[in-house]
DNA sequence: GTGATTGGACAAGTAGCTTGTCTACCTCTA
DNA sequence: TAGAGGTAGACAAGCTACTTGTCCAATCAC
């Protein structure tokens, strides 16, 4: 039985974004930053982004506050941000991103970017922007990268 | 800080998946069979392609064999296969896509069909089609879809 | 035949989510 | 200004899908 185009099409997005992610994981933990799932680097951005508290993360990337207290209690256990309670509301703990932080971001985005110059090298430039142009496109109804990222986890 | 172009094609690959893959079991889930995960799907085409025991079927899927067995429990339980002891092999159980097993698999080709045909609409199919040669060229190197859907799990 | 390998099962542990519950704190309004 | 309702965070228990470890029975290779 043949599998249909639109199967084969799922399977390809999935396998392209693991191909992608495996290959910057790999480098991140070789430039010291082993142990970071995706859903870390973009909880990060999302922190960085304004998501300062648990429950505003949670909000961002459609889980509960509980979960997203756990990502960020591993974000500080990691050194990729630091947590104080804030002076004008002391419910809150407000979450910043630390440097050590900010250097994942900017290291990640960067093999990220790597990842996509040598997809650019083997299929040309304008061919590889096209194809991102109408995934945005297609997939543009979709939030952030929210839910999508909760549930991409499990790592080697 | 803007996030890198290679971040975002992560994300947009990612979110295309999700994408297609939502709307599929949320049909799946109308025309009667409700509580299949992705990985069900994909397992069954597995099963239907040769991994007719729960060791090859882990071993197509890139999972121990006992995440794999689980998975066959499941989908015995909800009708879309059956095992049965291997009268060559006395050690094996032989596993076996049921009617209900292939109209899934056939009922759920055509809704990732749909799918695409949608999409095909809307960015135009020539334009899809370059889009999924590149995707394939890009990601060839990858097996089956493998342990990409063995990290794709939880539903709604 | 005997040792190594294989398939399947059972058990315990892990990771990351969930729901439920609780307390402390803030805000809005009568 | 008191009290009702909402919000932030923490703790606990439970779920799911995976893992590793162990075991036994059947088969294979020499």
């Amino acid at each position: 039985m043949a599998r249909s185009r639109g199967a084969e099409l799922a399977v390809l997005l999935l396998g392209g974004f693991h191909t992608m992610v495996d290959d910057v994981q790999l480098e991140l933990a070789r430039r010291g930053h082993a142990g970071v799932r995706p859903v870390h680097e973009f909880a990060l951005r999302a922190v960085d982004a304004g998501a300062d508290t648990a429950s505003e993360l949670g909000r961002r990337l459609s889980v509960t506050k509980q979960a997203a207290a756990q990502t960020l209690a591993v974000l500080e256990q990691l050194g990729y941000v630091s947590r104080e309670t804030d002076p004008e509301d002391a419910r809150r703990k407000r979450v910043r991103v630390t440097p050590r932080g900010h250097e994942l971001m900017t290291v990640g985005g960067a093999l990220f970017d790597e990842v996509r110059d040598r997809w650019a090298a083997q299929v040309g430039a304008p061919e590889l922007d096209a194809l991102q142009a109408h995934l945005t496109a297609l997939v543009q109804r979709r939030s952030f990268s929210a839910d999508d990222l909760a549930r991409f986890d499990r790592e080697s």
